[in-house]
DNA sequence: TTAATATTTCCATAATATTGGAAATATAGA
DNA sequence: TCTATATTTCCAATATTATGGAAATATTAA
């Protein structure tokens, strides 16, 4: 991972609504929720939510797939442990000892 | 940890020049670096640098300490263990088979 | 095709963040 | 004390991000 997609992610999460956002996709699990459905839980309107989805789709944290007229958001696991990784490594880089994350595994 | 928190410290590391930063203090280790010999290495002019260090230490990602007429920063671990904890209990909530970083452990 | 529903894009406004020169502050040494 | 060095704060300009109503787009069902 570069540090431009590092920081895209990073950015990507900044931000209350959308790290509100990210977890209840998270619990959701694969299945998804749909944008209206979001949109009504988080009590954002329409088009603000979907200006923070598609931050989170380019951010490849998210994911989307159409169903009829809705379409369905999903968290993308794979993108959310690509940063994790960036950010494990470059915490733990030179002394892994100091990095209590690796520590507990 | 708190959302708030998250998201303060998530928003420090969201920027190319922080992140670059943080990444050199974690390199640099316990013995820290002064503020002018990052605002050289780094390019970035000595006000300019201080904002970005004062943004890092205030999302508890950065420590620092007087020794004479010098200001060394360096990472504070424990911070950024916070962050990862966070992400990770985040990324893995409600099934965790499906977050590789705790799979690897 | 028409009406209803779901979502996004457009756009303007408001809020927040970044940048860096200049002045202020602080310490060390002569 | 005076001077040099290190860093921060002040401040204003610039850039980026967030917000949400209204219009546009897309799909479904009647």
């Amino acid at each position: 991972m570069k540090v431009i997609e590092a920081v895209e992610a990073l950015a990507a999460l900044a931000q209350e609504s959308r790290l509100v956002l990210f977890r209840m996709l998270v619990q959701a699990g694969k299945d998804g929720v749909s944008a209206g459905e979001l949109s009504e839980k988080l009590g954002i309107p329409p088009a603000t939510l979907s200006f923070h989805l598609k931050t989170l789709v380019h951010a490849k944290l998210v994911k989307s797939r159409t169903e009829g007229r809705f379409v369905i958001y999903s968290a993308n696991y794979a993108g959310m442990d690509k940063l994790i990784a960036y950010l494990t490594e470059h915490c733990c880089a030179g002394d892994a000892a100091q990095c209590a994350p690796v520590k507990k595994c």
